[in-house]
DNA sequence: GGCCAATTTGCAATCGATTGAATATTTTGT
DNA sequence: ACAAAATATTCAATCGATTGCAAATTGGCC
């Protein structure tokens, strides 16, 4: 602006790239530069005042390995997925990502970045130590136990400063945050037998132990009603999942009358497919989902799902994770699921 | 298990946090160690399988921030999310999630971790240099333009490991990789105008220049065609969206015949109000959505949409960062829409 | 003007791993 | 058995910012 003529890159005569160039160009040593950006008072007034304006006028900042090496402070959380049991294509499960979402928000406005990894556990044994002991993180969230209880149970007993997004065993270490599954799948199984089911099946691969929860929640249910219960495993990859309810279904579907599935992603599709093969939802067959991800209530009819709080969850978990931080003892969260009803039930007689 | 009366932590006699620790332990210097852990094969096989024992007894890894500082490779791509115009919620628009979902798949698969974070422009003009200048990262994507093309333009200048996800501008420095955004809409339009519609309306904010080129794509086919159009700008994020499209709805729904909309979301939720208007989708009103994500083909009816090719938009985007980390000049990627023509509009006379 | 205290600034060690150059050890050849 | 060559290892500088402590400057006061 003030001098068209001279391009702007030229204008920064050398390219100011550390604290020493930025040093030696206002003369001072690099110890007054630093504490001039960080704003200390320690450093006049007037210095800091033109030590910062060289800086800005270079466009200068800080090389953040450096400074984190130094405070021993990352200001980063890592986030990891743990995909045990299922395809690579898991982290873009719509659930995942809606929790990443919250998390990402709740991070960052507690001045935090977060560094997203995906872990083969299968391939790398090692895949959370790698983690937790880089250096790189001031804490880690774990979203999803998968079949990893126990090898995050071993982290969990030398790392403190970690919480995971999963179901809660009596006597872990591990801090958990997450729906009470067991339960989630009872209330939703004891919905379908209220309104008359009596052929139940569960939809979902029992590798995992959240899933694996919320199955035998319905089958405790199952079996206190002397109804019967069918177990279709089914990945939660939309890719792969199609293919295997439609296999599924084309073999059961006239003994089935109530499911309870693993996902709303599966819920949905299972309608969808129940459907198309000429039965009516709810009539025929009702469908209870898991999660009441937004689409849940968007398709039709409406999925009749167990409802899991993934905002409250995301907020607990950094709050949790910071007071482990700060060196406090944690406590794990089991939150109550809700059955949120819509068309994909009987109305109760 | 050898010693099962002595706990494993006790068997660490001294916790091994450095180099340094191992060095002393194992007898040697630490730059023997450091090559030895490196593999190198300029320290004796034997020497090498010792120390790697140790390390691995010790449950030692070596300090990344430390490592990535001397080497001046980070290993991580900065993934930001620039929110311009639009609010925080935005980071778990599904579109954004997907995007992130392969983004995180595609650069795990080629050893970059990931450090997503959500930039407000409107705060911290700064946002984008802050993060490619931070000395944390060996490059940067950026997801959406928002309002923010000219900022972007800037950085781009200097820095040029940079791969954004937008519209393409003719002469633009950015490397950006995207879909025909104006081409996008104007096919909508086109489709709309061909089955009989003549009072078109898209829905959506123009502030962000990929939904400003969609909306000037159908007016272009509008204006072509001698039909009406009607502007109704409206959030992406679920919480907003519904009650600005129930509003503009009720309003203006009987001079409507045809909408594009900015995204599936929006679609998605303007078919279910419509339906509870009483009005017919798409007899009435025929509605086209944008992106495809796999909800667009859920919804009841399933959405005629604009897809655009996210996973390979994904591929692209990671290819072309590291052939620029590698130092060769990378030029953008125009992709085409397909229209995916589903339940929500006429058959074509 | 001179002395003590308060304020600024500089110096140098530090964070922890990496790596080129120098030194030490082993191997080979005669 | 000895020199030369090949192989292993150590030493010390380096990446770039931070910070305790020491040194220098400034200010206040008599």
């Amino acid at each position: 602006m003030e001098r068209p003529d001279t391009p702007s890159e030229q204008r920064e005569s050398v390219h100011i790239r550390t604290l020493a160039d930025l040093a030696k160009l206002a003369g001072v040593s690099t110890g007054t530069v630093s504490r001039a950006l960080a704003g200390s008072d320690l450093v006049k007034t007037k210095t800091r005042d033109f030590i910062q304006a060289l800086a800005r006028e270079h466009g200068f900042r800080p090389n953040q390995m450096a400074s984190k090496l130094r405070t021993q402070r990352t200001g980063i959380i890592g986030v990891v997925i743990p995909l045990g049991h299922e395809l690579k294509q898991h982290i873009s499960d719509p659930f995942f990502m809606k929790l990443i979402g919250h998390l990402a928000d709740e991070l960052t406005e507690n001045g935090y970045d977060l560094l997203l990894s995906r872990a083969i556990p299968a391939e790398t044994p090692d895949w959370l130590d790698r983690i937790c002991w880089s250096g790189m993180v001031d804490g880690v969230i774990v979203i999803g136990q998968s079949d990893q209880f126990d090898a995050i149970e071993q982290v969990a007993k030398a790392y403190p400063k970690l919480v995971i997004w999963g179901s809660h065993r009596p006597g872990q270490h591990q801090c958990t945050v997450g729906t009470d599954n067991i339960e989630g799948g009872a209330i939703a199984a004891q919905r379908l037998v209220d309104s008359g089911a009596r052929k139940l099946a569960f939809f979902g691969y029992r590798t995992g132990i959240e899933i694996a929860d919320r199955f035998s929640g319905v089958q405790r249910v199952v079996k206190q009603a002397g109804a019967s219960l069918l177990h279709l495993p089914c990945h939660m990859s939309d890719q792969l999942m199609e293919a295997e309810l439609r296999e599924h279904l084309a073999a059961n579907v006239d003994s089935i009358d109530g499911i309870v599935t693993a996902s709303d992603l599966i819920a949905m599709t299972t309608v969808r497919l129940v459907t198309e093969m000429g039965r009516s939802v709810p009539g025929d067959v009702q469908v209870i989902g898991f999660d009441d991800l937004p689409l849940a209530s968007q398709t039709f009819p409406p999925l009749t799902t167990m409802r899991q709080d993934i905002e409250g969850g995301a907020k607990a978990m950094v709050a949790k994770l910071r007071e482990a931080i700060e060196g406090c003892g944690i406590e794990p969260l089991v939150m109550k699921p809700q059955l949120i009803e819509r068309g994909t039930t009987k109305a109760l007689s």
